[in-house]
DNA sequence: TCTGGGGTCCTGCTACGA
DNA sequence: TCTGTCGTAGCAGGACCC
């Protein structure tokens, strides 16, 4: 590396590529392959299996179809109908995805998960130790495959923002002649960031969704270098000054952002679609209450209060709206969540048919941060023994052992918050089957 | 025939106090 | 006392990500 190259850095980027983008192949799938072996050469898809689900997650076979993640089960079955569907196992998933941590914080502390099949690492300190950001890419790659048995992708370059696109260009394609190998690791070094970037499709930045690409489009911008090329005062007016500066700087390499291994988190939710629309506002009030409970539990295990309560309802028409109240005292138990939240939902009209229901805290402090009312300073805490307990009781017996009397089912308590539905409401249990041929003759 | 769940971040508007 | 300005907080909605 010359000095000279040196001096033509961008702001944030590093003299050499040290950032990795850590992107595991199909994750959900692939886990699901793990178990059910008998499974694999075939079209396999992880969610959907309800009537309003979307695609998860789709093996390469299935994606040789056209099946991709976030598209209706609806569509997925018509492209692929002998695919097998899964419902999925967020349990399973969360697990797999702590051992993949913890392969990656024996090369690095500086670990940034993304989600549970990804993540930013920053190897600039173990190069010295491993070796460099390319060995350790291949390093990781190979420990995932030997303790795991899964495969991954590995981009390397100066920027979180470029290693993330190289690990893009790591991955395999899906074809109609099977999955096409991808390098497994892609290494964009410093020097060559502009020519790797400005060919890609605009839409290849991070940030440019539909609504986003519409508007660069009526400006004539079809890849990232047409919008580097664009005078910033003109993407600003676009798309307002933070989009604006903010991609614009993408679209010319520069991305200061460095990799946050602690990275706090900003609310805790949770929120169902329905099978059917509900129209009674007993029966929204009636879920509330196990929402409540569930986003309650999630705050007292991170240790954190809440000061902001919302809730979020989706009509029949797909029309959303949200509502939300400030607490004079932040809070982490369920009564304060449900009273608030139900006092939200008296200002809406649910007589349209809602679709769905979703609870979110945020402004979340530490939970020792939190100060004592004035009543419980004066009686002691209440609430807040009972929420203990409830708590020791579910760490040792289960989630569904223990919750609000008003969720006792035939089949016991419905623990919500436990991913039951991640992926769209769940049909009754017989009707959820993985493809129509049972998925698991042979074809 | 549609469009999940769990998040983050940004923008525009309004209210309010200094 | 009235008016205008500014900063901030709260609220609602939109866009985007995996």
């Amino acid at each position: 590396m010359s000095n000279s190259r040196i001096t033509d850095l961008r702001p944030g980027e590093r003299p050499f590529a040290t950032i990795l983008h850590v992107d595991m192949d199909a994750f959900f799938v692939s886990v699901e392959l793990l178990d059910q072996p008998e499974l694999r050469g075939r079209p396999v898809v992880v969610g959907g299996a309800g009537e309003r689900g979307v695609v998860a997650a789709a093996s390469y076979e299935a994606r040789a179809h056209g099946v991709h993640s976030a598209m209706s089960s609806a569509q997925a079955r018509r492209l692929c109908p002998h695919a097998v569907f899964l419902s999925g196992r967020h349990h399973r998933y969360v697990e797999v995805s702590a051992k993949i941590m913890t392969i990656f914080r024996s090369y690095t502390p500086l670990v940034e998960p993304l989600s549970l099949d990804e993540a930013f690492l920053d190897v600039a300190g173990a190069e010295r130790r491993v070796g460099s950001a390319t060995t350790i890419a291949t390093l990781i790659r190979q420990q995932i495959l030997d303790d795991e048995g899964l495969t991954c992708c590995v981009g390397v370059a100066g920027t979180k923002f470029i290693a993330k696109l190289a690990s893009e260009a790591a991955k395999p394609k899906a074809s109609t002649k099977g999955p096409q190998f991808g390098t497994g690791v892609f290494v964009v070094e410093p020097a060559a960031t502009l020519s790797f970037l400005r060919p890609l499709p605009v839409q290849a930045l991070w940030g440019v969704g539909p609504a986003t690409l519409a508007k660069l489009e009526r400006m004539g911008v079809a890849t990232v270098g047409d919008l580097a090329d664009l005078p910033e005062a003109n993407v600003v007016s676009a798309l307002g000054r933070s989009q604006g500066h903010h991609l614009h700087s993408l679209a010319n390499g520069f991305d200061d952002r460095i990799v946050e291994a602690d990275r706090q988190i900003k609310s805790i939710g949770h929120e169902e679609t329905f099978v059917k629309d509900h129209r009674e506002r007993s029966t929204l009030e009636r879920e509330l209450v196990g929402f409540a409970d569930a986003v309650a539990s999630r705050l007292r295990k991170s240790e954190l209060v809440c000061r902001t309560v919302q809730i979020k309802v989706r009509f029949g028409d797909f029309n959303t709206i949200t509502r939300s109240a400030t607490l004079a005292v932040p809070t982490d138990d369920a009564p304060t969540l449900l009273q608030t939240s139900r006092a939200l939902l008296a200002q809406v009209d649910p007589s349209a048919g809602v679709r769905l229901l979703g609870l979110s805290a945020s402004g979340l402090a530490p939970a020792g941060a939190r100060q004592l009312t004035l009543e419980e300073a004066a009686n002691g805490p209440g609430w807040e023994d009972a929420s203990r307990t409830i708590d020791e009781i579910r760490a040792r017996f289960g989630a569904g052992s223990i919750g609000p009397a008003v969720l006792v089912g035939p089949e016991g308590i419905d623990p919500k918050g436990q991913q039951r539905q991640q992926w769209g409401p769940n049909l009754p249990e017989d009707s959820v089957r993985p493809g129509r041929d049972s998925g698991l003759s042979p074809r």
